[in-house]
DNA sequence: GCGATTCATTTAATATATTAAATACAATGG
DNA sequence: CCATTGTATTTAATATATTAAATGAATCGC
């Protein structure tokens, strides 16, 4: 009406295209008790094995203040356990329980087949070349 | 280290491509003031003058709860007002206040000069390109 | 007109995000 | 060694996200 934006509104169309991709997989994450973020954890977890809660929030880009209290709640559910490192006692460590590693399995296998879905319906270089400019966009901030 | 992923973790990309993207316009948001949500509140009202939240809702990609709180801060703020609609006492119309649209203008020319700065880096051809993969992405969901 | 249904928004309860400040430990220089 | 400085995590306070349920108003069929 009044002010006039010439550009489509980017972080609202990254914003989207992610909610569009995640309404595919969300539905699996609640029906295993996983929000978004425990989801995010307990994946890294199955690459790392034990790691420093440091990289989990690097990786499975969290803040450190949110992943404190992801962490504690899916220590409750039984997803993890956490140590203080041996070696550096400012450190904590986190490892996924079995039960957690077999979420992981069970909930990747089907994520994997969701990229499946997505290279045929959309095309598989189109879905190589969206990971080319959207790494280039995320380079663009380093400068 | 155990379980293999096989293809990118796109959502996670998606959202750092976004992250990149804020980072550049967080900084003037907070300045003013604003948080992520109230400021494509601000935007969409600046676009569409007078307006029902539930479009706001829609628009603004925030949901229903959240932009109920959003919206009081941002009136208690003296940035947005609110009225039932006449018509339909259902529903509730909003618009924003001249500090407000003042505001919209100020921030909006910052942000089309961002987008000027990444056409020129990035690219015009890339930043159509990505426009073009973020909306068939999109269209995935309707399927 | 009235009851059932539908629709828009809000409330409630819990989880996560954000920023600043606190804590607790480690590394370092003098 | 000890005081200083730096680092990893947590606490605190407020804002937002998420899901279900409640509220209040419109609509529909009869």
């Amino acid at each position: 009406m009044s002010t006039a934006f010439v550009h489509r509104n980017l972080p609202r169309l990254l914003l989207q295209a992610r909610e569009s991709v995640m309404a595919h997989t969300r539905p699996s994450l609640r029906e295993h008790g996983l929000s978004d973020q425990q989801w995010r954890v307990l994946r890294v977890l199955g690459e790392h094995g034990t790691i420093e809660t440091g990289r989990v929030a690097r990786e499975a880009f969290i803040l450190g203040p949110s992943l404190t209290g992801v962490l504690s709640r899916m220590e409750r559910d039984g997803l993890v356990r956490r140590a203080r490192d041996a070696q550096d006692q400012r450190r904590s460590v986190v490892e996924a329980t079995p039960r957690g590693l077999k979420l992981v399995g069970k909930l990747s296998r089907m994520i994997e087949e969701h990229y499946g879905w997505m290279e045929q319906s959309l095309g598989k270089r189109k879905l190589a070349e969206l990971y080319v400019l959207l790494d280039d966009v995320i380079e663009l901030e380093r400068t």
